[in-house]
DNA sequence: GTGGTCTAGACCACC
DNA sequence: GTGGTCTAGACCACA
């Protein structure tokens, strides 16, 4: 797992859509035991602290829970898993036919312009 | 002109990309004067500092220009405006995708989803 | 405003529910500025990052929201502060049935206890 | 006998205030034999250590003895069980009153609140 | 002056 | 070894 951090945002933000997208796609198991803070914190370089609270923001979305003494794991509620999935990707799809709107773009336009896209500009 | 803001981002940024959604978008025609800063301030109802910092922006992105003691303008450079709004479509478009891709889905499973979201979810 | 911790539970979460009744409570009213989070961690005499986090708890449940570089203030809908005051309401008397069920008392008996025990008790 | 802990508080209080619990509604009877550590710690999936730790709290309130190499017994004194009880019930109706003053209820409230509560809400 | 983020480092309970 | 809490102190963007 490497972590590569922008300016932009607040890194434990970034940690946590970086966990949030490795669960949903499901290169974490539901059930499976999360690398502990420490070890996460070693590997993005980051304070203990900063892991924490990206773990937290986690947590309340209950796609992981906490065992004291124990560890963090993923959600062993793969409905939770695949609604939080759903919803991302609903959210990100409103987000693209919304900002296209506000540069001038009907939501058919949109859609032809990124089928167009998909086909060649990759 | 309604501005509501949000405080997730500097304000500064969220007035600057609401001009430049309405300049590609051709609600500011080319060679157009905008409202004076204080016109702008006060309607946002925010310090003329902050509209003054939003418009810096857009300047230095070739949208706009100032004609000192008369105002700032439009471009009057339609193509400036034509590759700014293909710029920042194109930028959509990707950012849409590489999100998909995060969470699980191939370009082509997010074309279909998004063909199919457009089609219905909205 | 006097803080008196004690060490069962964690300082913030003492701060929070604090902070939380005075809202029910309305000893701050909807729409009210509350004291700075330097100025509440000098009060408590604790350290600004536990006065963030007892109130990022608060902000999570709706009950204040934030101005960025202005302040934090109470939720200006009182309905929503109503509706948390009834939800600690009735999670108190069910705490209080099932305590009380546990040790061996019917709700009945519950009842007749504790409307004998308000009457002298006290 | 069935454990369900939560994460929130450690486990052997959990499992302490459990036992108090069936001592005092009587589910063990005074003089009564308790299970094994080993076979408590089996039932409720723990280690023996966590156990002996909630046994050790009992022992000290006076509510259970141990004759050493026979086992672990409930007392057989019936007032101190009593007296148990009854304390555990002043402590419950004190902290409800407590707890509903804060948000903003008197005492008279408070039992209007929770005998309209005990004969609908539940 | 306001909130937000982050670090380094310590200490704790629990198992 | 696990997570949780807390402090001291620094730095930042924003308005």
């Amino acid at each position: 797992m490497d972590f590569v951090f922008d300016n932009e945002r607040p890194i434990y933000l970034q940690i946590s859509s970086l966990l949030r997208t490795q669960i949903v796609s499901g290169k974490f198991q539901p059930g499976e035991k999360l690398p502990s803070v420490r070890e996460l914190a070693l590997a993005a370089k980051v304070n203990p602290n900063t892991v924490q609270k990206a773990l937290t923001e986690l947590e309340n979305e209950g796609l992981i829970y906490t065992e004291r003494t124990n560890g963090k794991f993923v959600s062993s509620d793969a409905n939770t898993i695949l609604i939080a999935k759903n919803a991302l990707a609903k959210e990100k799809a409103a987000k693209f036919f919304e900002e296209m709107q506000n540069i001038g773009y009907s939501d058919t336009e949109a859609l032809n312009y990124i089928n167009h896209f998909g086909g060649e500009g990759k």
